[in-house]
DNA sequence: CGCATACGCGCC
DNA sequence: AAACGGCGCGTTTGCG
């Protein structure tokens, strides 16, 4: 089979920020790729990659349309209940939708002076006047309504199944995007989410079943920065939230609450981001000072971290671009944005190990004829993988795809997966090994 | 009038 | 005073 050059696939390796002029020439793009060692990942990971996206927008999802037609007559009803509300608490009618108006009425009416209408200002006035819980209410379904229901409505195919376009040449980092509609945004923790992703099926005879990487951006960090308690820490299996709380806390694992641990959670995850004190105390409800001191403790304690940060940002100031294990390259200009280059190996190379996985799934299923139709991939969102598969086969392929994700790439910690199952996307429950 | 931008917000 | 990384999208608003 001929498989001609990839242009694009290498004029975004060579600069994923799209910020230097393609190059069209193939021949200068292939010496280009060998030049900066790109070339593994892409005849490795990208090449690869076109045609088992291909086939993944092609199956697409099933969707319940009469359960999402339900839900948009509902939404509609509480929508034109809530703007009665809104317009008479205003004692005027505007527009809801127009954070400029929004600003003007809470000036005018409620004496409230913002320059901010994003749910993070305006919640802790929910108490002052009712405008603004109702304001919140109306935003929340208008955004259920306009951003999901009425595109996934308007998508759907006739046999009722959505099929996305993903974006493989998109994102800065290595990862995919998803566009109309984006699947990879859809509620999950809201009052709304459960409602929306009741829509997304399993087909006929089939059931869902997501694999979920389990923590591993702070699996990719516990192995870039070599720190020996990190890894030590997922070695063991413990509690890696519980582990952070007690050290930044300065007490015994058995002395953590469950507080304890939510700061620390926030920490962790924050660290990946590079965090500072006024986003930890955002988050946390933490004072600055607090956070400053929280954040200290945890470099403290694990100074591998901190070394590998600093590492990394001298590396980029010097060397102009910061790589992943895997080898993609993200270039920055000054002024350098150092809290997205300490992101770019760890997110970057959870893309990696995700799409290593779906090649290799692709190519082992691919191998199995009897199975091409009974494990369908249906969606990747970041580190977590959606299946459908027959009925009577699930016993059989689940443990084979979690040992193959498992396995797509070596960390310096185990690599991880959760299963969960379930008819919808809204009611998935562990997957129970049967005995 | 269409297009680009800002805002706000959903996910990982 | 401020900066937590990466996306896509609906709506409004300003610009040309």
């Amino acid at each position: 089979m001929k498989s001609s050059f990839n242009t694009q696939l290498a004029n975004w390796l060579l600069d994923p920020d799209g910020a230097s002029s393609p190059i069209e020439d193939a021949e200068v793009l292939k010496k280009k790729l060998l030049k900066e060692d790109l070339m593994k990942v892409y005849e490795e990971v990208e090449l690869p990659l076109v045609q088992v996206l291909k086939d993944v927008e092609a199956v697409g999802v099933s969707i319940d349309t009469k359960a999402l037609q339900t839900l948009s007559r509902g939404l509609e009803r509480q929508l034109t209940v809530l703007v009665k509300k809104i317009y008479k608490e205003a004692g005027e009618e505007f527009n809801i939708n127009s954070p400029k108006q929004l600003l003007d009425i809470f000036s005018r009416k409620l004496k409230l002076h913002l320059r901010s209408t994003n749910v993070d200002k305006i919640a802790q006035f929910k108490d002052k006047h009712p405008l603004v819980g109702l304001v919140l209410q109306y935003r929340e379904l208008a955004k259920v309504r306009s951003t999901y229901v009425e595109p996934l409505l308007t998508l759907t195919d006739k046999g009722s199944r959505i099929h996305t376009t993903f974006i493989q040449t998109g994102t800065a980092t290595g990862r995919l995007s998803s566009r109309n509609p984006n699947l990879q945004n859809l509620p999950k923790e809201s009052q709304w989410a459960d409602d929306v992703r009741r829509a997304f099926i399993a087909s006929p005879g089939y059931t869902l079943v997501s694999f979920d990487y389990s923590q591993v951006q702070l699996r990719i960090l516990a192995t870039v920065a070599r720190d020996s308690r990190l890894i030590e820490a997922f070695q063991n299996g413990e509690d890696i939230h519980k582990l952070t709380a007690s050290r930044i806390f300065n007490v015994s694992l058995e002395k953590v609450t469950p507080q304890m641990r939510r700061v620390a959670k926030t920490l962790n995850f924050g660290i990946v981001y590079g965090m500072g004190p006024r986003a930890l105390s955002r988050e946390s409800g933490l004072s600055f000072i607090e956070a400053q001191n929280f954040i200290d403790s945890y470099f403290l304690e694990f100074s591998k971290v901190k070394q590998w940060q600093e590492d990394l940002t001298q590396e980029v100031s010097s060397k102009g671009y910061v790589t992943n294990l895997a080898g993609r390259k993200r270039y920055f200009t000054e002024p350098i944005n150092f809290r997205a280059a300490i992101n770019t190996p760890i997110q970057g190379l959870e893309a990696d190990i995700l799409k290593r996985a779906m090649i290799q799934i692709h190519d082992v299923f691919s191998r199995r004829k009897e199975w091409q139709t009974k494990v369908r991939l249906l969606l990747p969102v970041h580190d977590e993988l959606l299946f459908e598969i027959q009925n009577d086969t699930i016993q059989e392929a689940v443990p084979l795809l979690t040992t193959l994700m498992e396995s797509a790439y070596t960390l310096a910690v185990p690599v991880k997966v959760d299963v969960k199952m379930g008819k919808n996307w809204a009611t998935l429950t562990p997957y129970k090994k049967k005995a």
